[in-house]
DNA sequence: TCCGGAATGTAGCGGTTGCTACATTCCTGG
DNA sequence: CCAGGAATGTAGCAACCGCTACATTCCGGA
């Protein structure tokens, strides 16, 4: 039957919604069963294990939140860093990024815990990030354009912990400030 | 006997070496006892909770930061936003600071989830960074002030953040690019 | 209609978790 | 020297963890 198949894409989602809302703090398999609305029996059915099934679900949410990148600041254009990293703030702090960003770092502190499979996971995103904000920016030097790549995904992912710790209004104004930011040379 | 008194401050500071050596990836009640050649029964009878150990750990772990921090970078002067972050941003990435900074993504992290008593203590340190950026900076209004100070520990959270997943060659190379940064007004 | 594999349920294994009840030893003040 | 609290050990509880063996039900093709 096709229909394991067919299932095992519904999960996906309601697991990839699940992650989203919830972050990483109810992962045990009979919770993430609970939240797909099927039996950890089943969940274990569709998926080999919990690790391919955070795998799938994560996967799915970093294919949702590429679609709304690309939507938000399409390729095409190059992009001086100063804009970049205004526009960039801009979405990262978006009400409707928010719940990508903080799922986002519960990724990379896990990835730094060495927890599988989210070492794999942090650095396949980081990489997607970094060249995302690359293919974007109007630098022609490679090095340099890398390593202004490298600054801008850290500001806006130090946006985002500035949020958890300090609150959205002193993250907000952070963010708003990095529109003064300009780059020598 | 004032024993147990000492003995606590003995088994706090081995469980703050712990936390700075392995993150918060083994901090079982058992785990933690062990790591500070005691029993769990012990643990549990120097502290109320699990929850207590860790917060006087922490606590115990943010000190230390604060003596290296002022180390090396006194109160007293301030300097422009410029000098700061490269300045911040070069402590940040000193090899010996590194446990630290580890700690702190896990710890946000942990707090994003609502882990008690985590939360608590991430708003703490926040705060004391971000008073301690402030202090440093030679910014006369007040908001503008913190707004940079917000800004400038995004950028430092953001670049440990960045080593976890790109690796700490590209890190290296965007704090470097962190030095041609120019704030305007 | 019945056979066989897909799909699903039931029950449980061995392990870890945070925490505690109870017993015992140790040490000190009177 | 002994009473009594401090300090420590032993054992275990109930809940949860990831995962699996086994039984059962369902359903389409021959």
């Amino acid at each position: 039957m096709a229909l394991r198949a067919a299932q095992r894409q519904v999960v996906t989602e309601r697991l990839a919604g699940h992650l989203l809302a919830s972050g990483l703090a109810r992962t045990s398999v009979r919770q993430l069963a609970a939240a797909a609305g099927i039996s950890d029996r089943m969940l274990l059915y569709y998926f080999r294990d919990k690790a391919e099934a955070l795998g799938e679900a994560m996967g799915h949410v970093a294919a949702q939140l590429g679609g709304r990148l690309e939507a938000a600041l399409p390729a095409g254009a190059r992009r001086p860093p100063e804009r970049l990293l205004a526009e960039a703030a801009r979405i990262a702090t978006d009400p409707e990024v928010r719940p990508f960003m903080a799922l986002w770092m519960e990724v990379i502190a896990a990835a730094a815990r060495g927890e599988a499979p989210f070492a794999g996971i942090a650095r396949q995103v980081t990489a997607g990030f970094l060249s995302w904000i690359e293919t974007r920016l109007d630098i022609e030097d490679a090095e340099r354009r890398a390593a202004t790549a490298g600054l801008i995904l850290a500001a806006i992912d130090g946006l985002a912990l500035l949020e958890i710790g300090a609150g959205a209004e002193r993250a907000a104004a952070a963010a708003e400030r990095a529109g003064d930011v300009r780059f020598t040379s």
